[in-house]
DNA sequence: AATGAATGAGACTTCATTCAT
DNA sequence: CATGAATGAAGTCTCATTCAT
């Protein structure tokens, strides 16, 4: 639909509440009043957008994962490229997901939404963490958040010409398994 | 000045944009009017805000890092506790830094000013983790990103009462530096 | 439309600075945010404002000069008749062109405009004049500025219930023409 | 003095509208309240502007007559080469006098101080045209305003360079007395 | 004389939203 | 499905003015 395509990219590109519903109708060829044929509020149609974008985002992961195999730490590696493949190259559905904050939907109901899809979403990775045999030392969680944090946070520095998504994934998750020390 | 105060304080709880000069304005205990006594625009006020974050940052950084010592390991364990515990316990001013972009800035020449800030900021962690020996399969460049990525995603999860500020930095810098395999 | 015809109404009684877009919108029956629906902005406004006055001016005019034969000194009365009759009796629009000057508006790029569609009208009278036999020490320039001057500033003066603009103006012609002595 | 000097030159190139208390206060190298110690309120300052203005260019178009001779349209050719050479070249307060109208000053009874003043000053046309012998065919008022607006308009086109505004004026002056035609 | 700080009203403008057509 | 027109609240910012110091 050219109207919540147009929200995921200028979601994704300017955030929240900097977009206007004017931009939106305006980048999908219609007027502000329009928008409100399909959406009865623009919290309504980030919900949507961000919902879309959690969806696809967790296709991909799931199917990368499944064709990785079953050794964990590929299963891990895999789903981690995938991650970054999708928010970086592929869909500004899945780059709302990572740019808007639940906190910016102004309507409490729907940041709880929002909280609630993107955990449901980030529960894969709390799986495929669990599944990999940890030193004594290591604590899983903080293992899962600070992989999760490092990928999201790309989104900030990534340009296209350097190094790929997927290679950029792959040597945090290597760098994290064997540690860059000689 | 208990403007500056209130503007860290909202800037970095709710965002640049969906932060008004009136709520500005009725922290600090003025009305919207004055605040222009005192900044130009509510972009200068991020500027201000902004580069207070940054030299406030700089400062609790260098200064763990020269307590440090020599080793390099502990020199980055330093500063990334020192980072995190600013970002997360003790600055307004400094998770503005985190928290809003550059771009938020509607105006180009100040984004391009956010951007030279944060980017000095961060220049200390190029030297700090080019000062380390590394292995032969790893980026110095990526290491950097991954890590700083992975200590300022933490704004997004971090609630106290869990493990404190310091120790998930020191936690993230030892599973980049050993890796988490048994 | 009844927006152009407050706007005209209250920048040719009030000057353009001090109509407000709040008095615009009042005077037409609707809320000052609803304006913005009909034009961007109050310069553009204006432009649209003073160009209608420049057009319909201009049109009065050729009209009465096309009616008033071939005799040059006739000609000019005519034009000089109904550029008054127009400004001082019958259009608001036409007044703005007088009362407004193109530097009130603040915006660079619509000031050029607005004296570019003034000159444009004035040039009537240029053609008018060099029509004209003239006395050897009688300067074209000059004479156009000085009828021109005398015909504007009676909006300074003019009240109704006196000499009709339309005899005002022919007495200015023909004292320009003849002398006033003796 | 300095704040007046100022004003003036602000109220003659802006209009009074559009000029701000910190404009003036600005030109004059002090803060917007430190203008409140010499007058009481912006119109005030108006007021005092105008006078001054009317006082001056009176003083000077009265002392031009007097050294003119007894000739009547000699004495009225001398009244406006200085008017217009007060006005257009030498003082910023005359030239408030034609620029701002006075109803600009939305004080109702500052406003007839400033058609005061001005009425005054300009009664002394109306004894110079009086003087005049004049043909049957024209009418001393009309003579009168038509001449005064012509005179003021200048300050519409006129830029320095071209004609002197003396020889503006007498060129007007004598136009009027001999007409154009051959 | 002048400043520094603020006020309160009001400036232009933008926003999400509504609704008859 | 979508538009055209408008609303009402709120946005950033400017203004003349005040007043303690």
């Amino acid at each position: 639909m050219a109207l919540m395509d147009a929200a995921a990219r200028l979601f994704a590109d300017q955030g929240y509440s900097a977009t206007t519903i004017r931009d939106i109708a305006g980048a999908a060829g219609m007027l502000p009043g329009s928008v409100y044929y399909h959406f009865p509020s623009k919290t309504a149609l980030l919900l949507e957008v961000y919902r879309e974008g959690v969806a696809g985002l967790a296709r991909r992961v799931d199917s990368a994962v499944a064709a990785a195999g079953g050794e964990p730490w590929a299963r891990l590696e895999a789903a981690a490229a995938a991650h970054l493949e999708t928010v970086l190259d592929q869909s500004a559905y899945a780059k709302v997901m990572i740019r808007v904050l639940p906190d910016d939907a102004d309507d409490g109901a729907v940041a709880k939404e929002l909280a609630a899809a993107r955990d449901e979403y980030e529960s894969r990775f709390r799986t495929l963490i669990g599944a990999l045999a940890l030193a004594d030392r290591a604590d899983a969680r903080l293992l899962r958040l600070m992989l999760l944090g490092a990928l999201n946070w790309t989104q900030t520095w990534y340009r296209a010409g350097g190094a790929s998504p997927a290679a950029i994934a792959r040597d945090f998750v290597k760098s994290v398994k064997q540690g860059v020390s000689p």
